[in-house]
RNA sequence: GCAGCUGUAGCUCAGUUGGUUAGAGCGCCGGAUUGUGGAUCCGGAGGUCGGUGGUUCGAGACCACCCAGCUGUACCA
């Protein structure tokens, strides 16, 4: 270790990014594929579109020179032009419907799953990068069109195993306009308005209260300023969503208009599903500027426990609405659209003790001195439709056992000269054996006894191994 | 962005009012055991004490600034 002229790099994450293991990735699958085939058995059609829009088609964040990379991922290109990682999938849609709009049955149902990326500050159980399955309908201002999505995220979140563990909440922007006009709230605050009131869930009723008076202090000291309502006008705003009530509050026609259509929208789907899955809810706001419409959000009833154990307020595990501007700033031609987003990573965390999806058992066949006899044993095996490896290092039996145990193997296959002489081999069952030494207590009598092994007929390899499998 | 807290081995952390050569547990590697996982025992590798400057005879510790991480909060498609 002579003189190192550069420092050793640290083997480190960027902020906010995770590798993931085995045991995730099949429960992502698993998940990903339920989800697929509801959203296929209702038709609609599957669409990929690059990681990586030109900036503007991304819209709103449009880098300069300055802060490239302002909330988004973005890098110029050859050609000078800006590209950016997607950040969701609905800008993508917009830009891919605006570019094939006459080729195209309207309306026109897609899903997508895919990776999006967000460059900003990660939180717990936030990341920068993460998995949404979308599904939109484009080119349809139906109510119908709406209370379909409903219907199908329900569908999904029971395909999961969730039956009657969530609820869809549903709102209306044009309801909480209404409500801000029968407050009197002047335009200019309605912004902090909405800001305050999608954080109920979080801050409680008195958290946003405050937000929406003088201003709230958060834990840390930090104080934030309020929207600086009257009296009055907070109890206003608050009555709809605390008391789940319009009553003494005159919303206007336009308001009456979007709240009856959102009771339309959930008969609609208490026809078909059933009460209970989709509930009235003015706390729902979902952002600012992009839905024009219905807004919504699946939330589920249990609680959820962080990788400490504590039980957090979860929030949302899906979110959608409808937005009707969206694909215009393209064409110049208005075309409406509702949709919805599942985050495959938070729902994961949500389930995972819920739902724990085995992977199939692992047979390691070690290699003690006949490379091709044990590749020929796990291609057996394999053949046989297990899950089977050789070894392929090269270390001693000792280590080869200690790898087939922390590879977390069910059986190991073992055929040494010994065995080979007799035409047998060992299997040995390591769940089995993990058992057993808990009770061991010298080395020298857990080796002489050798528990959990047994010899068998090579001929008979599968079937034995089958049966070691079988009882577990 | 704002605020609070925290930075010592791969990980989790200890380190007395400032005092010699910076420690522990876990993990890792080797051995006890040329063919048997766990436990145990023995040995080993692994450190710019986040960085820079300052105070001091002397700084991992005290001060200033910077950087990074965590948490909350703001913004958020």
């Amino acid at each position: 270790m002579s003189d190192r002229k550069t420092p050793r790099p640290k083997a480190r994450l960027p902020r906010g990014f995770r590798d993931r293991g085995a045991e995730e990735i099949a429960r992502e699958r698993a998940v990903v594929e339920k989800i697929r085939a509801v959203y296929e058995s209702y038709g609609f059609e599957p669409l990929e579109t690059p990681a990586f829009e030109y900036t503007d088609a991304l819209g709103k964040f449009l880098p300069d020179t300055d802060r490239p990379n302002e909330g988004v991922f973005s890098l110029k290109d050859d050609d000078g032009q800006w590209l950016s990682l997607r950040y969701d999938l609905t800008a993508p849609l917009a830009r891919y419907v605006a570019e094939n709009f006459q080729n195209l049955p309207k309306p026109f149902r897609r899903y997508q799953v895919g990776q999006v990326w967000r460059n900003e500050k990660p939180g717990p159980g936030r990341y920068r990068e993460f998995t949404q399955c979308d599904a939109d309908t484009v080119g349809s201002n139906s109510p119908a069109a709406d209370a379909e999505l409903l219907m199908m995220l329900a569908d999904t979140l029971d395909a999961l195993g969730l039956k009657g563990q969530y609820a869809i909440l549903i709102n209306n922007r044009r309801v909480l306009d209404g409500i801000m006009d029968a407050a009197k709230i002047d335009a200019s605050r309605k912004g902090t308005v909405l800001r305050a009131l999608d954080k109920l869930d979080r801050l409680g009723v008195d958290g946003v209260r405050q937000l929406l008076g003088a201003g709230r202090k958060d834990e840390s000291g930090d104080f934030t300023k309020g929207a600086e309502l009257s009296e009055n006008q907070i109890e206003t705003v608050l009555t709809f969503p605390t008391r789940k009530s319009l009553a003494g509050i005159e919303i206007g026609a336009g308001g009456q208009a979007a709240y009856d259509e959102l009771v339309s929208i959930r008969n609609i789907v208490d026809s078909t599903h059933g009460e209970g899955h989709i509930v009235l809810d003015p706390g729902v706001v979902r952002g600012l500027d992009y839905y024009t419409g219905l807004v919504f959000e699946a939330q589920l009833k249990f609680p959820v426990k962080n990788e400490k154990g504590e039980e957090v307020v979860f929030g949302s595990v899906a979110g959608g609405g409808r937005y009707d501007d969206l694909v215009s700033r393209f064409t110049g031609q208005q075309v409406p659209a509702v949709g919805f987003s599942i985050g495959v990573s938070r729902l994961l965390s949500a389930l995972q003790e819920r739902a724990p999806v085995a992977l199939d058992p692992l047979v390691v066949v070690l290699a003690l001195d006949d490379t091709a006899r044990s590749f020929a044993m796990a291609r057996e095996l394999r053949g046989a439709g297990l899950r089977a490896e050789a070894y392929v290092g090269n270390r001693k039996f000792g280590d080869q056992l200690k790898y087939a145990d922390k590879r977390g193997a069910a059986v190991a296959v073992i055929e040494g000269a010994d065995e080979r002489a007799r035409g047998e081999v060992t299997l040995k069952d390591l769940a089995l054996g993990a058992e057993l030494s808990k009770s061991v207590e010298s080395r020298a009598a857990w080796v002489k006894d050798r528990p959990a092994q047994i010899s068998v007929k090579r001929g008979d390899l599968v079937a034995e191994v089958r049966k070691m499998l079988a009882r577990h």
